[in-house]
Formats: C-alpha cells, structure tokens, sequence
DNA sequence: GAGCCGATATTCT
DNA sequence: GAATATCGGCTCC
C-alpha cells in the first residue's frame, strides 16, 4: 500500500479502486469500496497543487498516505488520497465507492437512503469526513483507514469531471467488478 | 431522464 | 468580483 501511494498519482489511482476505505468517525464505522478515482498533480492546470503551495492544498505536498480534505463549491467536502514524494503535491481524488459496512449511519448521516456515496461530497458526508480530518494519516491507526482490497474486473479510464483546464487527459479511473456492491440500495 | 438554479469557502484577477 | 475537483430540489418532458 505504501508503495502504491509513493508512486505518481497517475499510476497510483487505479491502483486504489476496490480499496477499501474504513472511518470510524464518531465511533461509528463505515466502510465502502473504492469504485471511481480522479488523479491530480503539481504538474497539472487543473490541480489545487498546481500554482504552489496555499493554506489550504499544503496537505498536498505532505508524505504520501495522508487524507487531503477541501471545501468544494462552499459547501461539500471532496477527500483524497495523497500520493508521491514529499514535496510534490499530488494526490488522488475519491469521486465514488460502494458502501460495504455500516449503511445504515451513513442513510442517517446522508438524509436518504439512495444516492449514498456516488458523488465526492456524498461520499464524505456518508463517512462524516469534514474539514478536521485534513492531514489525517490512513496507513496507521487514526480514524480513517485505508487498506487493500479485491481489484476490479476492467478499469476504464476517462476524462475527468467538472474541471475546465487540462479536459483532455484521461485521469479519471472508474473500476467494474465482477459482484455488485454489498448494501447497495436499490434505487 | 435532462436542464436550470441556489448555496457559499477559498483562491485568483 | 468571478470561478470552482458539487449537490439537491425543482421543472419539464
């Protein structure tokens, strides 16, 4: 895993689909399957990281392994992987997974019982990630885990979403696997 | 289903 | 002041 996340963010983001992401925030566990991924580094228009470090992407350029959290659009919250060598800022963004493990806080958290973790800021609102949590580190013991799990049967790769710069490189990874999501509501 | 719109933190012009 | 790595509620098919 360490080594997964060490690697570009190009490469290390299909590695992270069917990864499982575990929170225990709130002392409330959830977990869910990675299922779609968007890579972004220093070297890209279309990254926070790309004009230099700021107050709030220098998680970013911190040691691989780390939670990146940003506000989007003023209201939601997106989460990332954060990938690469120190110094470099570069991480991969988790647009979407499948919830395998305790779905009913996140219908509680999300209001609803559909829709719960296909969209970056649902995602986190389903796993109660929010602005705190950025700098987390995922390999170790804190309330966010990552660790490995079943890769997907075929990884597609296209353009990312809802970005204007840089539209034509295929940095989004969306995993398929052979079994649907465990608790996937019907919708 | 598609399309419009409002909410609003952070950054950049 | 404008744009953005979004979402949910609404309309109209």
């Amino acid at each position: 895993m360490t080594e997964l996340l060490e690697a570009d963010a190009v490469e290390a983001a299909p590695g992270l689909l069917g990864c499982l992401l575990i929170s225990r925030v709130g002392g409330e566990t959830t977990a869910i399957r990675i299922s779609e991924v968007e890579a972004y580094r220093q070297d890209d228009p279309a990254s926070h990281s790309h004009r230099g470090i700021t107050p709030r992407n220098r998680t970013m350029f911190g040691p691989a392994g780390r939670l990146y959290v940003y506000r989007s659009y003023g209201i939601h919250w997106c989460a990332n992987v954060v990938t690469g060598p120190e110094g470099f800022g570069s991480a991969v963004l988790l647009r979407a997974g499948d919830p395998v493990e305790g779905v009913d806080v996140m219908i509680r958290r999300r209001g609803r019982a559909d829709h719960l973790t296909d969209g970056p800021g649902k995602l986190c609102q389903a796993m109660g990630i929010e602005g705190h949590h950025d700098g987390v580190d995922l390999l170790g013991d804190g309330p966010l885990i990552l660790t490995p799990g079943e890769p997907p049967k075929t990884i597609r790769s296209t353009p990312r979403i809802g970005i204007s710069k840089a539209t034509d490189v295929p940095w989004r990874f969306v995993g398929e696997f052979d079994r649907p999501g465990a608790n996937l509501p019907r919708p």
